[in-house]
DNA sequence: TTGTAAGCGTTATCAT
DNA sequence: ATGATAACGCTTACAA
């Protein structure tokens, strides 16, 4: 026999189709004592909706938004696509994913974005923006509304959200400090660190476990404060060149942030030792090609794909109340040197 | 307005609903004159087929197939609970995966596997196995019985396959060299090359990637002759204390096949020198273990659970005649260290 | 060669 | 508080 219906389970707990969708759904106007017969029968027969049937017959569309930070980089606009991408291979299957830029830095602007949500009949939200007490009410209010909220990429771990997509950035700290100590061999030396900030929490996270690494198992490389270049290439090119001065027994950089641009081209113009190792984080054109060039030992990434498909997933089985599988959402640290580039594909879109 | 339907879609192309199907299906019985008109219609309206519409419609069940090596290895028992778990995973949405342990290296038992899928009724199949001219014609036979087939993490790119589902084992050796050669440093040496037998595809594969980048990037380190295990425990424990007798200016370790448990605990027992760089292949709970140990410098492995559930969208797309997202079929080489190795989930289960 | 109508397993709208 | 019954978008006998 194939697997049980509603109908069978209606007849099994001797009720109609529709107590049996409303008990399913846990929508009111069910005496207890039917409830109660409909779940006997359910777990008798073993019952398990036919999700498919069931988003069919809801004849919903789903309308899930990326809140994305503003600012211009390539792994932004990475993720973008791959939003745009996923969107439009689910525009047959009842989602609709929207990309909403913000100044994440400014959690009024952030509050407001999530605010004008439930107007918008929005059903879930994936926000990458740091947490603030602010922004922490806000998903709090959304989720309130009904709303399915995941934090992406940046978690938000006092944050009510559903759930965080992304991965652990002390685990990447401490990827990185392993390469490279062990890239750098036994010789003592310094590590010049460089970030973006050292505001936000990834950069915490990523140096706390970088330092316990370097001082636990590379006790002989020493790491430099983390050099600051807040995404300004005039600022980067200088803190960068009064560093590379300043450090004469320099064997390791690591490029801290997700935008490396303009690091790279300041580290280029300098014409650093070639046999120092350098790594950086995501998986952009510009840290591909300085991968194949060797100018990059390593870069740590996440599947930009995954992170993106991984959201949306969550956000639906949020929206229709269904389960996920959870191995299927867990964002891997990936560790990318030239010889495991993922291949550039002629078309990375849908194909038949 | 939503999206076009087959009832639109009828109405504009003037024709009934059943017609659209024919056409929307290739079966015949309808004339080119009114091919054309529906294609048309399709065009102009922009129809696109509602899959999950489909599948229900089409009251069908899907079965599909893994044909695995019998031999017993953590690595072929991880992708069996893997496909265990898809299946669960999936029974509610009209597939069933189910696992067939044959002696691959016996070729006529793997073309009488594939043989014997018609009768059953399998809709698709996922193939571990060398390639040989037998298993060759065996997989041609079985697409044309209109089955779909996949070659799975072992490719047999001669073979009429409609995919190959795995890495790219040249890429993988490369990788295992590169790590290598950056982990060892400078100072000349030996790095011995162990693998189960040197006659597979994969291993031939490795090898080649791993030399070519020894050579041309390391070319002060020198790479042993392949030493086989054949999955010997005893011969294992003899040919490498052997090597490791013979090598005085030993550096690393390359443990090709997915399978190191023996050599690895024959390494614990000869107690080889802890900088001695050591790399394997494939996630496994020996392999986890060891890298926490730190007997292990790094692992280079594929994503079983990912292997698994991208197999079954491509041969369930196939028999759905369904388009894949390419993007997402991408199987990556996966470098851990103790640093990124994926945290174990209490329930790796599906939870709600 | 083409069309009509009855499902597939749910949910939703009415009645009762 | 519960039950018929008509959708949802597609496939599939069975007719014509």
């Amino acid at each position: 026999m194939s697997k049980p219906t509603t109908r069978d389970l209606a007849a099994a707990a001797g009720v109609s189709l529709a107590t049996v969708d409303r008990v399913l759904n846990g929508r009111d106007g069910v005496r207890a004592k039917t409830i109660e017969k409909v779940n006997a029968a359910i777990h008798d027969i073993g019952f398990v909706r036919d999700q498919t049937a069931a988003t069919l017959a809801r004849k919903r569309f789903y309308y899930f938004v990326f809140v994305l930070p503003d600012r211009q980089d390539e792994f932004l606009s990475l993720i973008v696509s791959s939003v745009a991408e996923a969107g439009r291979a689910l525009r047959h299957e009842r989602v609709t994913a929207r990309t909403l830029r913000v100044p994440t830095n400014d959690p009024h602007s952030v509050v407001q974005a999530l605010g004008a949500l439930a107007r918008d009949g929005v059903d879930g939200v994936a926000v990458m923006a740091p947490e603030t007490p602010q922004t922490r009410d806000a998903i709090q209010r959304v989720r309130d509304q009904g709303i399915a909220v995941v934090t992406f990429v940046a978690d938000q771990p006092n944050a009510a959200r559903d759930r965080f997509i992304g991965i652990n950035d002390v685990d990447a700290g401490r990827t990185a400090a392993t390469l490279i100590g062990r890239f750098c061999g036994a010789a003592p030396g310094t590590v010049l660190v460089i970030a973006e900030t050292i505001q936000s929490r990834d950069s915490l996270d990523r140096r706390h476990g970088f330092d316990a690494v370097v001082q636990q198992d590379f006790p002989h490389l020493h790491a430099s404060p983390t050099i600051e270049t807040y995404a300004d290439s005039a600022r980067t090119e200088r803190v960068l060149s009064n560093a590379l001065a300043a450090t004469p027994d320099l064997r390791a950089i690591y490029l801290m942030s997700s935008a490396s641009a303009a690091a790279l081209s300041a580290l280029d113009a300098h014409g650093v030792a070639p046999d120092c190792v350098v790594i950086a984080h995501e998986l952009t054109s510009l840290t591909r090609q300085s991968l194949i060039s060797g100018r990059l030992s390593a870069v740590i990434t996440q599947d930009i794909g995954h992170l993106v498909r991984s959201a949306l997933r969550v956000l639906r089985a949020k929206a229709e109340n269904a389960p996920t599988v959870e191995s299927q959402e867990r964002i891997r640290i990936e560790i990318l040197l030239e010889a495991n580039l993922p291949r550039l594909e002629e078309t990375p879109e849908v194909s038949g």
